[in-house]
RNA sequence: GGGUCGGUAGCUCAAUCGGUAGAGCAGCGCCCUUUUAAGGCGUUGGUUCCGGGUUCGAGUCCCGGCCGACCCA
């Protein structure tokens, strides 16, 4: 530090010095701006007037701040940085909060000990701006540990004021548009998505351990098959192609099961062209795993541990915040949303009361189709005639029955509304009627039944899992009935490599944003994705 | 696509029957030498989502639109 310049940080600190080229600047717009950012810009300029870049460059930490808190000793000097979160000021005394995502931390400044200059700086920050401060520890005589500001450096200037710390963002619509404002005032929006971000570490390392190969298959296809939905559609310019962005992953992963990868999955965001809705959203995450030489049972049995391999390790990633010593602030639901035990999901509400429990206890019920059905509509359901079920669901069950169902949705019909919407604890209904899955293999005993589970919890189907049709000839007669008259929809490509032949293999998938609101209990799927879509404002 | 509800200060929310748009927090000013949702006193801040209409008078009532939430299809 040069002598004669402005000095802010006392002697010896000269790594902390940043000094502004710039003059003071005036905002071009500030005119649409209102009091609060007009003076925050104004303070800006105060700042760069005396020679400080309020957008510094990076600054050396002694560590996070929850790193911070486990290296404070009294005495001791540490370096921490985040955003100032909170001032309390009392007479010369001032005391700031400094936050990261880690935790929080009491920076204590003093004009008795620093001087009135840095002091006078300090009264240009404001809430929302991130420091970065190096300070001593000392315990205030309330045993708070705390950092006595020696030396400080701007590192970025926010120009808007953040919400408020204690209600939050509350505005829904503000939390999904902005997500950012929502992550930083809502730690539960923040634990919800580290949960996410966990869940897809976990799934991948469980795979992995399994011996199954991660792979990635293309977004952009000529044909987008593997699912029944309205594709979205693009272009190739160079190429003059129409292109669709896939709708499954399927047809890809199938082409390497004929390739002689074995074990494979793939995490991939697939795009629907559908509705919105709290439980779709346009592109969303989904899990495909496919296993050569298993069947549905053993596939079935790979998603039961998945699921609870995956509730375990939230489970413990609850438990160690609670250990953490992260200081507990408003709007953390930690400690309610946490299960009694590891497999044992509560689902709370607003007000943190428990609206439902789902017991993930191994091992999960498995039951035929047919059985499932015949508990809940009554043991001579396949026996009756096909108008005496329509009357029986209309009347006995308060349905809706278009009269131009076929038999078997009639009794799809009844078996969404009466086993799956009430079905909580995990279940798998084995042995459906094949008019229903159109891509799995015949059951051999039967032929009008697939070997498919389908996995239920909470009132909606998890995961589907198939022994995977590979004789070709039976593939393209289903996927011509599937199609109807758009022919030109079927993949040619995906039935000569099966031609070439494809092993036996299990096949399974997992919506992963779903998974997530059944181990979060979030009730919409936008608050576990970062980024919905949604309308544009204006 | 249909129905219901909502949009008010930077944030969280009030506003009775249609009668001067308010509070808390944040901000600003002053007081306070260890506070922590600090406190005390004072104070600034509004296109009430947008556009029409009814009315002496509209945040409020009516019509249309935009955006969102929930339910249904």
């Amino acid at each position: 530090m040069a002598a004669g310049q402005p000095s802010f940080l006392g002697e010896g600190f000269k790594d902390l010095a940043w000094r502004s080229s710039r003059g003071a600047l005036h905002s071009p717009s500030m005119e649409e701006e209102n009091e609060l950012i007009a003076l925050r810009r104004k303070k800006l300029d105060a700042l760069r007037a005396k020679g400080i870049e309020p957008f510094g460059p990076g600054f050396e930490v002694s560590g996070s701040i929850a790193e911070v808190r486990e290296q404070f000793k009294e005495g001791e000097t540490l370096r921490a940085a985040g955003r100032i979160t909170a001032h309390r000021d009392m007479g010369k005394s001032h005391f700031l909060d400094l936050r990261d995502t880690t935790g929080r931390i009491q920076i204590y400044i003093h004009a008795k000990e620093v001087g009135p200059e840095l002091v006078e700086l300090f009264r240009l920050l404001d809430i929302g701006d991130f420091i970065g401060i190096e300070g001593t520890c000392f315990v205030t005589k309330t045993g708070e540990p705390t950092l006595k500001v020696r030396a400080f450096r701007l590192l970025a200037k926010a120009l808007r004021p953040l919400p408020e710390k204690w209600h939050g963002l509350q505005d829904i619509e503000a939390r999904y548009r902005q997500r950012y404002l929502d992550l930083l005032t809502n730690e539960h929006s923040r634990e919800v998505f580290e949960k996410r971000i966990a869940i897809v570490r976990e799934t991948r390392r469980f795979f992995e351990d399994r011996g199954f190969l991660e792979v990635e298959t293309p977004i952009l296809q000529t044909i987008a098959g593997g699912a029944a939905a309205e594709p979205f559609s693009t272009h190739h310019k160079a190429l003059g192609l129409d292109l669709y962005l896939r709708i499954a992953p399927e047809l890809y992963l199938k082409r390497l099961l004929v390739g002689g990868f074995n074990r494979v999955f793939e995490i991939n965001r697939n795009f629907r062209n559908e509705g919105i809705s709290r439980k779709h959203n346009p592109e969303f995450t989904m899990l495909e795993a496919y296993w050569a030489y298993a069947d549905f049972e053993k596939m079935a049995n790979l998603v039961e541990e998945l699921i609870c391999h995956l509730a375990e390790k939230i489970h413990a990633l609850d438990a160690a915040k609670m250990e953490g010593g992260t200081p507990v602030t408003p709007g953390s639901r930690t400690a309610e949303a946490r299960g009694s035990s590891p497999l044992q999901i509560e689902h709370r509400d607003a007000d943190g009361k428990i609206v439902r429990t789902i017991n993930l206890k191994r091992p999960w019920r498995r039951a035929r189709y047919v059985d499932v059905m015949c508990e809940v509509a009554g043991k001579n359901w396949f026996e009756l005639s096909s108008q005496q079920r329509r009357d029986h669901a209309m009347h006995e069950f308060k349905l809706d029955i278009l009269p131009q169902l076929a038999d078997y949705e009639v009794t799809q019909h009844v078996f969404e509304k009466l086993v799956e919407e009430k079905t909580i604890d995990p279940l798998f209904v084995t042995h459906c009627p094949k008019e229903l899955v159109p891509l799995a293999k015949q059951n051999t005993a039967d032929n009008s039944l697939v070997d498919v589970f389908e996995l239920i919890i909470n009132g909606a189907e998890i995961a589907p899992g198939y022994s995977e049709l590979n004789d070709p000839d039976a593939q393209r007669q289903r996927l011509l009935e599937q199609a109807g008259e758009e022919k030109q929809k079927i993949d040619e490509e995906f039935l000569l490599a099966l031609e070439h032949g494809m092993p036996p293999a299990g096949g399974f998938g997992i919506g992963m944003d779903r998974l997530t609101m059944l181990l979060t209990g979030a009730e919409s799927i936008r608050d576990v994705i970062l980024f919905p879509l949604l309308r544009p404002k204006k």
